[in-house]
DNA sequence: CAAATATATGCAAAAAACTGCAAATCATGC
DNA sequence: GCATGATTTGCAGTTTTTTGCATATATTTG
C-alpha cells in the first residue's frame, strides 16, 4: 500500500469520526504502529489533521458534540451510516429521526450532496446545518430533554403535511414478530407519524437490539422497507427477519 | 479513549449544564477522578472553564460558536440579560428570538425558574435544553443556515398559533423614527409574526445598535413595550427613546 | 469541632513517543 | 542487468507522558 493511500485513508478516517487512535490504524492496515506515527507526524506538520498522544483529531475538533453522550459501538455505528448512505440520492427529500446512528448519518453526509432534510432532532439539525449543501428543515414541537427530539402534537401535525423519500428511522428495538417497539409513548407517536409521512422508511438498527421488544409498538415489521444492520447479510442474527419482505442491507 | 475527548466530552457537558462534577464525568467515562481533576487543571489552566470545589463551571460563555463570529460586547451583552431576566416571572410563557444577547439570557436563566418558553433558534434550544425546569418548544421550520433560527411560511404559520406572555426580540437595529429594521428579508418576516403573537414586546439591545437603520422594516418603535440596554437610565444616547411611550431599563 | 469529602503530591506501572539502525524497496543512470 | 543512493519501513532501546493509587493536607458541612 502506498504512503499517500496511507495518509488518504487516515485523513478520511479524520473527517469521518473526528479522531483516530493509532494503534486502530496501524491494525487496519496492517503496518506498524511507527509507521502510522510518521505518517500522522507528516499530516500534522501539513496541517492537515492535529496530532496528540495516543492518535490524531480532526482540526475543527473542539467543535460542539451536542449529545454530549459517549459514543460508544461507533464503529458499528458508522458501518450502519455508510451503508445508509448508498440508499440516498441526489437531490432527494428525506426525514431524519433522532438516535446516534442517525447522528453518525448525518455527520457521514458527503458535503457535495444537495438534499432537503426534515428532522426532529436537536443534534442532527446542528450536524446539517454544517453542510451547505442541505437544506434543513425543522420539525417544530415540543422538545423532550433526554432524546433531544420534538414531541407532541404539534410536530406530528407539521409531520402529516408532508411526504418524503426516505424517512431513516432511529430503531430501538425490533423484533420479527411483534415489529418496532419504543418505551416512550410520545416518540412513538412521533414515529408513527414519520412512518406515514414517507415513500420508504429505512431501518438502521445495531446488532444488539435486533429481536430485543419494548413497552409500545410502533409498527409491525412490514411497515419497514429496509434493515441495516453492521452484520453481514449472512449473519445468523438475521435469519429471523429474511422471510418478512424486507430488505437486508 | 483520547485525553482530547475527554476533555472535549468535559467542555460539552459544562456548555449544556454550566455546570459538573467530578465524579460525575469519572463514572461516565469509567476513568479516576484524579484524570478528570487533572484535565479539568488543563482546561481552566487554557481558560476554557472555571475550576471549582467538586468540579468546574462554565465561564462567561460556552465555546459553542459555530458562526466564527466574534463576540463583542460580551459583558454588555450580559449586562442586558441580567436586566432583562428582571421582566420574568416564574410561570409565564416566553418567546425568545435569536442572537448572542438572548443565547446570553437563555445561559443565564436560573435553574429553578419555571418556564414555557417559544423559539426559532438552534443555539438557545440547546442552551435551554439544559434547565430541567423550562419547557422548550421550538418552532418547526426552515433553517437559516447563517442566523441558525427557523423562517418561512411554516414558522410563522406556528407563530400565529401561539400566544405569550412575553416576547424578547433581538434587534439588529432600532431607530427612534425609523423604528426596528433587519437585513434579511425572512428574519423579518418572523420577528413581524413574533411581535404579533406577544402580548409583551421587549427589545435586549446593545448601546451601538440604538439609532441605526437597516434595509427592511419590522415595526415602529410603538410597538415596543421595553427597550433594555446596557447603559445607565440617564445616558443621552437613550433620549430620542425617552418620550415614545417606551419602559427603558 | 469532627466527619466527610475534595485536593495535592509522590510514586510506579503502562502506554506512547522518540531515536538510531538495518533491511527492504524503489528510482535512476550507466 | 546491475550498482548506487535515496526513501521507506520495522525493530529494539531509551525517554517521556499518562494514569491510577496511596498518603498527606485542605476544605466543606452539619
Amino acid at each position: 500500500m502506498l504512503k499517500e493511500e496511507r495518509q488518504q485513508f487516515i485523513l478520511n478516517e479524520v473527517g469521518i469520526h473526528n479522531r483516530v487512535l493509532l494503534t486502530d490504524i496501524a491494525d487496519q492496515l496492517n503496518v506498524s504502529v511507527d509507521t502510522i506515527r510518521r505518517d500522522i507526524k507528516e499530516l500534522h506538520a501539513s496541517k492537515l489533521l492535529k496530532k496528540v498522544h495516543g492518535g490524531a483529531v480532526s482540526l475543527g475538533f473542539n467543535n460542539y458534540n451536542p449529545t454530549g453522550k459517549t459514543i460508544y459501538s461507533l464503529d458499528k455505528k458508522s458501518q450502519i451510516a455508510e451503508k445508509a448512505l448508498g440508499l440516498i440520492k441526489d437531490g432527494q427529500v428525506i426525514l431524519i429521526s433522532g438516535g446516534t446512528t442517525n447522528l453518525e448519518l448525518a455527520r457521514m453526509l458527503p458535503p457535495k450532496l444537495k438534499l432537503t432534510c426534515f428532522t426532529p432532532s436537536l443534534p442532527i439539525a446542528i450536524q446539517l446545518l454544517g453542510k451547505s449543501n442541505i437544506e434543513v428543515i425543522f420539525i417544530g414541537g415540543r422538545l423532550s430533554k433526554d432524546s433531544q427530539i420534538t414531541v407532541g402534537g404539534s410536530a406530528i401535525n407539521m409531520l402529516s403535511e408532508i411526504k418524503v423519500d426516505i424517512c431513516f428511522l432511529g430503531t430501538n428495538s425490533i423484533h420479527p414478530m411483534e415489529g418496532l417497539t419504543e418505551f416512550d409513548w410520545e416518540i412513538v407517536q412521533m414515529k408513527k407519524a414519520m412512518i406515514h409521512s414517507s415513500r420508504k422508511v429505512v431501518s438502521p438498527c445495531i446488532s444488539e437490539k435486533l429481536g430485543s421488544t419494548q413497552r409500545y409498538k410502533i409498527c409491525g415489521v412490514e411497515e419497514v422497507d429496509v434493515l441495516i444492520t453492521e452484520l453481514e447479510p449472512w449473519d445468523a442474527k438475521l435469519d429471523a427477519f429474511k422471510n418478512l419482505n424486507i430488505q437486508i442491507v
